[in-house]
DNA sequence: TTGTGGCGATAAATCGTTTCAATCGAGTTG
DNA sequence: CAACTCGATTGAAACGATTTATCGCCACAA
């Protein structure tokens, strides 16, 4: 209603072409300063935008990318999704943020809309695990990274943590530290993370020798603080409660633990926890958590750059399966205090 | 390179034109049974996906709408969007999540962006005091809903929780619980929200007839764990520790309850902490956080449907400001325990 | 038989940009 | 002075959908 001013009203106004003015907006160098002076000055004088959509009506692919996550309200994703955009925002491209709840159904729907706005790709934490939304936009050929999973398709990249490793790391320490009657607490085996992370947990015992029953499983819905929350009651309601808990993530642990705290269950003198993701409230914590560490951010920022390159040049592209090693940071919440008399604030003082 | 499938080819398969084809997709009603299954056939045979942008390009604007957020770590920011997807989703619109990180510049630049996108409207948390963007946007004729920012602009929606009212009551219960001696950390003062919810503790203090002094300012630079990390070390440090703390959000209280249980002050019998949003990891925090919760999800909610409903009827749409008000949670850390004695547990139980 | 309507389908114009072959003008060279 | 080069600019053809006027057809009424 306004003014929607277009390239040709440039034109008119500079007294040049439409394809001069678009040239001027395009490379620049071809054409000679004089012109190209005046064509500016004619687009700042109408106030003109240019179209996207025209434009990749033309070019037949958008500046956006699609960024499909199981959670937006999970620090960890949002930490990714940071190093997303920092990434998309450097390449001059959009990025359209989706989110699925880990339901196969909404990433469907979102797939969909993804697909009809011909984003440049799509960067997808998959919910639906027989990948079948992510095929079918392969073969329309659009560009697809997944994320914080492992390859399962050999013509897409894929960004992944070590979450096997990771999950060895975690129990191995509990075992360091003495424990012999492990709880983990997991989300949907439906979802990879939650499977690998489990797989290590086991790895770590048949390594160090142990008994396959010194590890527990206990599934919970989903990986939220209010699945932590009921996973804390039923730990709580058990008449043998384990010495350690190891959560899938950071979300549970911190649902767990504050079970334990408000029930005046010492951690982690009465019970070790363990979580994982190290997003920032993890240290923030009341009792600050141990946590297996993901680059979160690097990951969002190494999966964007990829589908970026990819679809820059298509051809000579050769799909990379980048998987990052984790890193357990120990903090209170699994520290064993051997030595109760030793001065508390010392120790708190040395906080970095 | 794969198969781009476009209407044309679905038309001739079908043995139709294009015309009807897009009537198909459009208006199937006033298509003939017959020939309407058979172009379905086909575009269910071809897998042809509708092009965004070619349709946009003839309407004029987009599927999508864009929401400008000041930190998307934030869990206040990503509950909105959270609301605001569902509502997005309802209406068959895509969100594109911008985060500028309080930073103007970068508010600038997604703007821009967003305006060549030719999104359908901008839902914004200004980081801009000066509104500049945001204006240039509406006089390009794009629908605008300020979020969590109170009617600065006449020719705009706006969606805001009464952040002054919030305020108040917070100091409101502090002075009740017996505190005279109050410091608010609060983030930029460059903020809108900021500035209100100062306001408000002020007004608190004026109403219930004590002295301004009775309530100092402590700045950080942004709402951000990390800057009531750095607060709490500041309070820490004083000679004359405050009773009570009221942080401007819940990260910056969250950072400040963090330092005070590691330095073993006790929370809330020596010092006590109200926040602002209520975001989960309030509840969920050790020491479970009283704070003033925002409907956080209800605003993106409203605010989304604001501007899908401003862009479908321009002419006959009256400028709205929504404000919601606030609400007081009133938790363990800044409940005075009056009665030391009292069963903890059943406390604790009663926790819905 | 002619006229009138209504329904379904069509063809063509259109949206704003990019791209590419063609053109133009001014030098440069033989 | 003609032939050529080269850089700058132009004009028109795409891109894929929507939309509008139009057309063909059939039924029914006059």
């Amino acid at each position: 209603m306004k003014t929607p001013v277009s390239i040709r009203e440039v034109a008119t106004l500079a007294k040049v072409s439409v394809g001069t003015v678009s040239n001027v907006l395009n490379r620049p160098d071809v054409v000679a300063p004089a012109t190209r002076e005046r064509v500016q000055a004619a687009i700042a004088e109408l106030g003109f935008v240019r179209n996207e959509s025209a434009r990749q009506l033309r070019s037949g692919t958008a500046r956006a990318i699609g960024l499909v996550v199981l959670d937006v309200a999970n620090p960890f994703f949002t930490d990714m999704a940071r190093g997303v955009e920092e990434a998309a925002t450097e390449a001059g491209h959009a990025v359209i943020l989706c989110n699925t709840d880990e339901s196969a159904a909404k990433e469907a729907r979102h797939l969909e809309l993804l697909a009809e706005q011909r984003v440049h790709g799509v960067l997808i934490t998959p919910a639906d695990a027989s990948l079948d939304g992510v095929r079918k936009l392969r073969e329309r050929g659009v560009s697809v990274v997944l994320l914080d999973h492992h390859a399962a398709l050999p013509d897409s990249c894929s960004v992944a943590v070590d979450d096997r490793t990771g999950g060895e790391l975690a129990v191995n320490h509990l075992l360091a530290e003495g424990h012999d009657e492990i709880v983990m607490v997991n989300g949907a085996s439906r979802l990879e993370q939650a499977r690998q992370r489990y797989a290590g947990a086991q790895d770590a015992l048949r390594k160090a020798g142990r008994a396959p029953d010194v590890l527990q499983l206990l599934e919970v819905p989903a990986f939220t603080v209010a699945g932590g929350l009921r996973a804390g009651e039923q730990l709580l309601a058990r008449a043998n409660r384990p010495s350690a808990v190891f959560c899938g993530n950071d979300l549970l642990a911190l649902g767990v633990l504050q079970v334990m705290v408000r029930a005046g269950v010492r951690v982690p003198d009465d019970m070790a926890i363990v979580g994982y993701d190290d997003i920032d409230f993890a240290a923030a914590a009341a009792v600050p958590l141990t946590s297996v560490r993901q680059p979160r951010q690097q990951i969002g920022r190494t999966a964007a750059r990829l589908v970026i390159a990819e679809t820059q040049a298509p051809e000579e592209h050769e799909h990379q399966h980048i998987v990052f090693t984790p890193e357990l940071v120990i903090r209170e919440s699994s520290r064993r205090t051997h030595k109760p008399r030793r001065a508390r604030k010392v120790g708190s003082r040395t906080t970095a």
